[in-house]
DNA sequence: AACAAATGATAACTATACTTACCAATTTAT
DNA sequence: ATAAATTGGTAAGTATAGTTATCATTTGTT
């Protein structure tokens, strides 16, 4: 078998194109944001004052990882992080105005480039292969020690 | 639509496991490279003489990141890269013997551990899922400006 | 032959993404 | 109550992965 043909060198290649039109497309948009950070700032939206660890978790990161992003995406004035009274390690995250409003704007045009992202498919192979990513990505997920 | 659901989301979060398959297992065989390096060496191994812009157009990559991946595995003495005497600015890459053992004995390790990515699917369901891939990889490849 | 354009490669810079190590604060165990 | 283990976060280091700029060499044009 090629290389060129194993599961592994393909995934690799959709990620690439896959961030490049996430790239293009918010670019068009007027917004400069890589993928992971549009993650974080839902992320954040959806669970309000959670904590940097919390975050890794869902969006699947490792703290080390989120850190920079976070300072990343502070630095762009879209967060707050305050930290936590009870517990003095942990820093508790939150989106400003303007996060909010750069996640509410970006949303739907992140929601319409996923179809340009598998648009050589039709639209019925397309739902099955979210379908299949899913299930790939969801067992995974919960398999522990392998 | 949640962000888990969407497509781009769910390819990052496939390329992470699969990224994690592979230096599991190479690791336990006891080699210590990444997913490129060794995309690298086998697309040396088929284009012998090749120079780093024809290897990183092969595998997928610029040439500015193929540079550093170059520099690695030649460190590790897996490949020779000869100053062109046609064209000086070009170097001619091609596997050491030391390069060839490693990747002719991983290469069936490789292999192997395909299987493990998509574990989770039936084995038709994975057959389903590569030819799916490879048709979108395939063809946003021949897609010049979209 | 002289100049412009193109090409192979590197450098500098930014942003993931991971590992290991570490610090500080909090919990748990004894 | 004190030591041990755990947890949140950062730091340092390595490896992709991309952009833009630059350098050297080669090729194309006139």
């Amino acid at each position: 078998m090629a290389l060129s043909d194993m599961a592994g060198h393909l995934i690799r290649r959709l990620n690439q194109q896959s961030t490049f039109i996430f790239t293009q497309r918010t670019q068009e948009a007027g917004f400069d944001l890589t993928p992971v950070q549009f993650a974080a700032l839902d992320a954040i939206y959806t669970h309000p004052g959670s904590d940097q660890a919390f975050i890794a978790e869902i969006i699947g990161y490792d703290r080390a990882t989120i850190g920079g992003v976070m300072e990343r995406i502070l630095k762009k004035g879209w967060i707050r992080r305050v930290v936590n009274a009870q517990d003095r390690r942990s820093r508790e995250l939150s989106l400003t105005a303007k996060g909010n409003k750069v996640r509410s704007t970006l949303l739907p045009i992140v929601q319409d480039l996923q179809t340009d992202i598998l648009k050589p498919l039709s639209s019925e192979k397309q739902d099955a292969f979210i379908k299949l990513i899913r299930q790939v990505v969801l067992s995974s997920n919960t398999m522990d020690a392998a």
